[in-house]
Parts: structure tokens; C-alpha cells; sequence
DNA sequence: AAATTACTTGTAATTATTGACATATAATTT
DNA sequence: AAATTATATGTCAATAATTACAAGTAATTT
């Protein structure tokens, strides 16, 4: 999956595996996160298969970046890709339920204070969503159709809102549960 | 994780790689599935790590069965494990919203094709949880302390009823924007 | 000026997960 | 009776993802 995250970035633009991975933390890895490791070695990989080429840029003298580009054969992989439709529902993994269904035999307390905790960073990651507002970088703006792409960007950020709401409902009422037992 | 999942599960009783997948499919699948193939190699690889032991069972004469039963050190490391709260939210995956974050090239009708079938398998899914009600099976009843492990899993299970209920709120709503472009 | 922290770029080893292949029995349908 | 589908049990190869290690530059703080 990551393969194709990588060739939809690179085709608004050449760029480097950092740069690449600060789109990523930025935008997708609320739905799909990548370790900046991951990034270097499936970028080599891509570059092995032919779906991206790459050129050392030494223009800084000091620090050398290797700059990115999507080939023809990217380009139609991404656009085949795109093409085939989900048929299935995308599995969910939540290690958090994990622990908690197993949470028979624990105490309470630290299953509460595992909750509460939980809590807070699902408040934060509510509160860094609703800073995002999708704009205009300069060298997006004659690539791309902005507004359209940014169409889709807001709707899998209106996921996440409405995610991490229910989250913290779900929360608040599996503490207060808990609480009463 | 899977791991931790079929110590969890072999805490209750011995039981075959089948068994467990009978039973993460009919539970903890939901918020961690797994293939056949990689419980069975797991399993394997538990054992020769001395969190299991297994015995072959010939009592059918034509299916060899190996029946898992967890070790002390399994035991162990499974409380040890229960013992570490997460400090950090669990990342979360949807090639969904990856393909329709990479959408603005796409075609309205292929995303709309594609979204109004993803809102009819949440449906389904919604239905099939709200079929679910934990149910004391006979083994179970002596092992463990059921009515506290049940209300657990009833958490886990209210939690997919929320998603549900959120992620097909938000099929409609995106639905319904990409109409009216 | 030195020390610390953040930024940038990677590799390597390990672990986890997926997808393909294989095989045999049991139950059901045609 | 034959064919098909579901059950049950696994292995293996390939891919994906994580964790640890490494090493240098840039910016900031003390």
C-alpha cells in the first residue's frame, strides 16, 4: 500500500524520501503511517522495479539527496491501482481493543488509568485535526487540480473528526462502565 | 500482537490452531484478524519459544490433531504483557481513505461505485454485530470468570458498533458531496 | 563556544503478515 | 454415484513493517 502512497505524492511532484515522509505524517498516516525507514528502502525498491527513477541532487555540496521521480510504468501502475475498486472492507487493527478484551483478569485501576490515558491523546489527535486546513503550496498549484484533490483531503479528514469523536464517546462511556462495576 | 491474542485464548483452555481460528474469527477479528496460515506459524514458532507446548492428538485415528496448551512462562509473559499499558494510540489503517485521498483524478462514478458498495459491506457488518451476544459455551463456564470477561468483550463490541454506525454516517455524507460536485 | 536538540538520510536485522500452494476428510448437492 | 463445497491442517515464499543502529548537518540553547 505504501507503494502507491509514495507514486500519488510523486506524481504532484519529484521529491526526496524525507520530504516524502513529511507528506506522509502530514496527510495519509492518519490512515496509513510509515516509518521513515520504511519509506528509504520501498522507495529502492520501487526504484529496482522501475516505477521511479531517481537522481542525486549535490547542488548543497555537504548533504547529498537523492531526489525521486515517477516513471511512465509508475504512472500506469498508480493509475491501475486506482482503477481496481475495494471489494472488501479494509481490515481494522486497534491494539488497544486487543488488551481491553483480555482485560477480564486485570485491575480496574489500570485498566482505567490505561483508558484515561487513551483518552488524552484521542483528545489531542481530535485537536490537531481540527487545526488542519488543506492549502495551497505554491508548487502544487499548477500541477494539480487543487480544489478537487482538496475535495478528497477534507473528506478523509472528516473521517478521522468523526472518528476520533466517537472514539472519545465510546471512551467516556466504557470508563464510566468500569467505574460502576 | 497475534501472539498475545492466542495466549489470551489458551489461557481459557487447550485447543487446536483451528479452534483459535474459530474463535479470533468470531471475536477479536474485528479489531485484529489474522490468516489461518499465520496462527498455525505462530503457534509454531510459540513453541519453540517455550510460551506453548502442544500434543499430538490421534484419539480420531484418521485427523491428526495438535492441541496448544500454554506454558508457565506463556503465562508470564502474557500478564507481563497485559501489565505494560499503551502509551501511545494504536496506528490505524484504511486503504479506503488512502484511495479516496488520491481520488481527484478519478472519474465521480467509479469513486461513487466504489463508496456505495463499501456502504453496503459496513451495513452488512453493522448487522452482523448487532447479531452477536456473548453467550457462556459450556467450557468456558468453570475456567473463568465469565460474566467480568463477557462485559470486556461487550466493550470491544460496542466500540464496532460505534465505527459502524460513524463509518456509514460518513458514506453518506461523503456519497452525497461527491453528487453535487 | 559548547552542548543539546531537531533535522536529514540512510542501512540492517528482525518480526509480522500476506498470498499461494498443498492435501485430506466430511457434508451436501446434483 | 459423482461433483462440489465446506472443514481442517498445515508449509513456504514473498512482501510489509518495525526496531535498532548509524552518522552527519542545522538550529537553538546555555
Amino acid at each position: 500500500m505504501l507503494k502507491y502512497i509514495l507514486l500519488g505524492f510523486l506524481n504532484y511532484q519529484p521529491m526526496t524520501g524525507y520530504d516524502l515522509k513529511r507528506l506522509v505524517d502530514g496527510s495519509t498516516a492518519h490512515f496509513w503511517h510509515a516509518y521513515h525507514s520504511q519509506i528509504y528502502t520501498t522507495l529502492r525498491k520501487m526504484e529496482q522495479d522501475g516505477l521511479v527513477t531517481s537522481i542525486i541532487d549535490n547542488s548543497d555540496e555537504r548533504l547529498e539527496r537523492r531526489i525521486y521521480d515517477v516513471t511512465e510504468l509508475g504512472k500506469s501502475k498508480f493509475k491501475q491501482w486506482l482503477g481496481k475498486s475495494l471489494t472488501e472492507l479494509p481490515p481494522s487493527k486497534d491494539s488497544l481493543l486487543v488488551r481491553l478484551f483480555f482485560s477480564g483478569s486485570r485491575d480496574r485501576s489500570s485498566v482505567l488509568d490505561e483508558l484515561r490515558f487513551q483518552r488524552q491523546l484521542r483528545q489531542q489527535q481530535l485537536e490537531l485535526y481540527r487545526q488542519i486546513k488543506p492549502e495551497k503550496s505554491p508548487a502544487e498549484s499548477d500541477l494539480i487540480d487543487f480544489d478537487r484533490e482538496a475535495k478528497f483531503w477534507r473528506m478523509t479528514l472528516d473521517l478521522g473528526l468523526a472518528y476520533e469523536q466517537m472514539y472519545l464517546k465510546w471512551l467516556d462511556e466504557t470508563i464510566a462502565k468500569i467505574e460502576s462495576f
